[in-house]
DNA sequence: CGACACCTTGAAGAGGTTCAAGAAATGTGG
DNA sequence: CCACATTTCTTGAACCTCTTCAAGGTGTCG
């Protein structure tokens, strides 16, 4: 992550990594009320964040891909606050909490890494809540199919097409809304020929008419 | 903030704070786009923070009083990504966030304590998402009541009882609907009498039915 | 191959929005 | 201190978007 450091120095960064942790499809990286112990970064696979209410219900607050860092939400009360669950085989870079802090204490680069992760956290959360504040349900998903492609496209991959690792259902939960409406508005921009719908193989064919139905495009955060 | 400090060192800190800056009602501490110099600690009023768009939609992001931290979002791209405006005559703590930094390397307690307050914002969004996504207007309403007289009855102030420093249009804003809805709802827990609502000056008279409108108390962080 | 989860589509229904009007409070200037 | 303008709040009625319920189709995995 930094840079500019020593050999030294870098050697000691590596610490920082304790190791790395296989996650199957479908399991838990860690569980709200888990202790906390690690922030973990994605090494591959895709995974989704969710907090869950006693009666049930729950909401995905975000989907996290390659490099990516979770676990932040741990650290105020040393206990998870949400779910963390691998949509796909995933793997992990497990980063004890206690090295962090002992390292971020000496390295200022790190130090200010790790500040800039936490506050792009934040406003990532503020641009999702301008979403399920003020948006209807096609801005939503135009927003999210743009903030996807363009997160995978700064990682190489397309700039227009992109495989959904995360369900219908689960889609409607981050947007807030069913996943009925999500379906249909898919098929609405197949119909406008906006977007290819095959399945979760996804093609963009105008981009700018995404982009303009997102006139609301602010402090839209890229992570 | 942080406790069991040398003399000396708390003399440090002191000099976190540059001084202190009074933000009269309606006008804003910081907009969207300002540079980002420094962290501001609310000493007397009350602020809300809110993100726009280009087509001037906006949402409110948050309500901010006495001891409640604003700015955290500034510190990834070295500008804010929201307005943070006075609701009436306030005034904040300025930090400048260099000496943070510096002052964070050197006392462990300090850099703890900024961490978790910036990871309680990230959980407090989290709260938040939850409620725009899955709550419909009562249980928005409720549980904006309830976590609006706990902070207060933490300061000090009465449980049951509250004067609402911002417009119903705010409250909609927050909660993702429209000030008539807002309305709606107050009026409809008068009737109920869970609520006795005079303008602005809120009584809440059975609290226990506010708490049973929100089942999903879950990861609802008190910030 | 069969069971199961996932996706699509339709029709009816509900919750919240929009539009509109009036009342209450707040602020301003004479 | 009062009159007036402005903002805020309340309430009603029509409307609209999204949800709910339901059924059938498609894909996937043991």
């Amino acid at each position: 992550m930094p840079v500019g450091l020593s050999a030294q120095e870098l050697t000691q960064l590596d610490t920082l990594i304790a190791g790395r942790k296989k996650v199957p499809k479908g399991s838990p990286l860690y569980k709200a009320g888990d202790a906390f112990h690690a922030l973990y970064a994605v090494r591959t696979g895709f995974f989704k964040t969710e907090v869950n209410t006693q009666d049930g219900r729950g909401q995905v607050t975000g989907f996290q891909m390659m490099g990516e860092i979770m676990g932040l939400d741990g650290i105020v009360q040393d206990q998870h606050s949400c779910d963390a669950v691998a949509l796909e085989d995933s793997e992990v870079c497990v980063m004890p909490y206690a090295r962090i802090e002992e390292l971020s204490m000496r390295f200022e680069p790190l130090r200010r890494h790790l500040h800039k992760v936490m506050s792009r956290e934040i406003v990532r959360d503020q641009g999702v809540m301008l979403l399920l504040g003020i948006m209807r349900a096609e801005e939503r998903v135009a927003a999210f199919l743009l903030n996807l492609v363009q997160r995978m496209h700064v990682r190489g991959f397309s700039q227009s097409e992109v495989v959904l690792r995360m369900t219908r259902r689960e889609i409607g939960s981050y947007l807030g809304m069913k996943l009925e409406t999500v379906s249909r508005v898919f098929s609405r921009f197949a119909e406008d020929g906006v977007v290819d719908v095959n399945q979760r193989h996804i093609v963009i064919r105008d981009p700018a008419a995404l982009k303009a139905m997102v006139t609301s495009q602010s402090a839209h955060c890229t992570t």
